[in-house]
DNA sequence: CTTGGAAAGTCAACAAGGCTGACGTAAATT
DNA sequence: AATTTACGTCAGCCTTGTTGACTTTCCAAG
């Protein structure tokens, strides 16, 4: 029996079934961002616009440090992505009324279209492979992944769960 | 019943539940990567050299086309990184026999030692995370993602799982 | 009110790792 | 003999990450 994942005989852990994970992640990823990639090539953005994009519309009016923690990139890197958002006009960046360091940050309507060409086949993708697996694996799916995540990410990963 | 995956709601395909997955594979994918790129840094070799590294690992012997196709890189791209661990004794290469255009790819003891911490790094996160979801959960992770990856990536993958 | 520190923005330089295009060589195939 | 295939390489470009240094703005504590 040598696929009955489990039990005391810990089947699942051999190494051999650790390595189909990490090379399923990896195949599995490519597939993740495909859609997206493809949209952006052809316009001037790329992968960190489509991120910058997402979590912006994910929690508007959050700030710069906030992104920063969640993208887990410098300030450096972001400000080069977000500055060519904004000057395209799809991201407002507004001036804090409480504290006017902040800048919250927001999708404008154009912003809101690409995040919703680019998000829309993004799902489309998830959806397609939610359905082909049914919905235990799919919590067996979001299980694994959570315990995959650094605790940082996790406490990331949980905020935004709840938040919105 | 909002969490009851499943049955004839299906609620499980619900643009929210759709971003949940979203948002843990990105910041699943971190994790996956952040113990095997610890190591890399301040050695002169990155991710690409450590996928290199795998893949000659798990198909020893196999062609630069072969690597070509799994990486889905360009051949410059690969050339680069391989070059590299060429030179530095890592991997070797080895005119065919049958066919003397082809070059078959090896990992060199000295490289065997360095896929062995990378994947020893690796597998140590997988394990952990297996190990909290548990064997059922395990089975989905692995259904969603080859349901994810494109029809080439998956034939890919395919060959890997059996063939080794 | 002054001052220290946090939030943000920016400039410059660099590196990894993708990409395209062009070209060369050896070997297999037709 | 001609063509195709597999590989290697040169040159140049782009995106996206990094450090380091510096400035502006502003809150909050002394």
């Amino acid at each position: 029996m040598p696929e009955t994942a489990g039990g005391e005989g810990l089947l699942f852990l051999t190494d051999e079934q650790l390595r189909k994970g990490i090379e399923a992640m990896f195949f599995a990823y490519r597939g993740f961002t495909a859609d997206p990639d493809r949209i952006l090539e052809g316009m001037d953005y790329g992968r960190a616009h489509h991120r910058a994009i997402h979590f912006v519309h994910r929690s508007p009016g959050t700030t710069v440090s906030n992104l920063l923690a969640t993208l887990g990139v410098t300030k450096q890197s972001l400000n080069r992505v977000l500055r060519t958002l904004i000057d395209d006009g799809l991201v407002r960046s507004e001036k804090g009324r409480v504290d006017a360091r902040e800048r919250h940050l927001f999708l404008t309507e154009k912003g809101l279209i690409l995040e919703r060409e680019l998000s829309d086949a993004q799902r489309a993708r998830m959806r397609a492979a939610y359905r082909a697996a049914g919905p235990a694996a799919v919590q067996g799916f979001r299980q694994v992944l959570e315990a995959m995540m650094d605790p940082e990410m996790r406490k990331q990963y949980n905020r935004l769960k709840e938040g919105g």
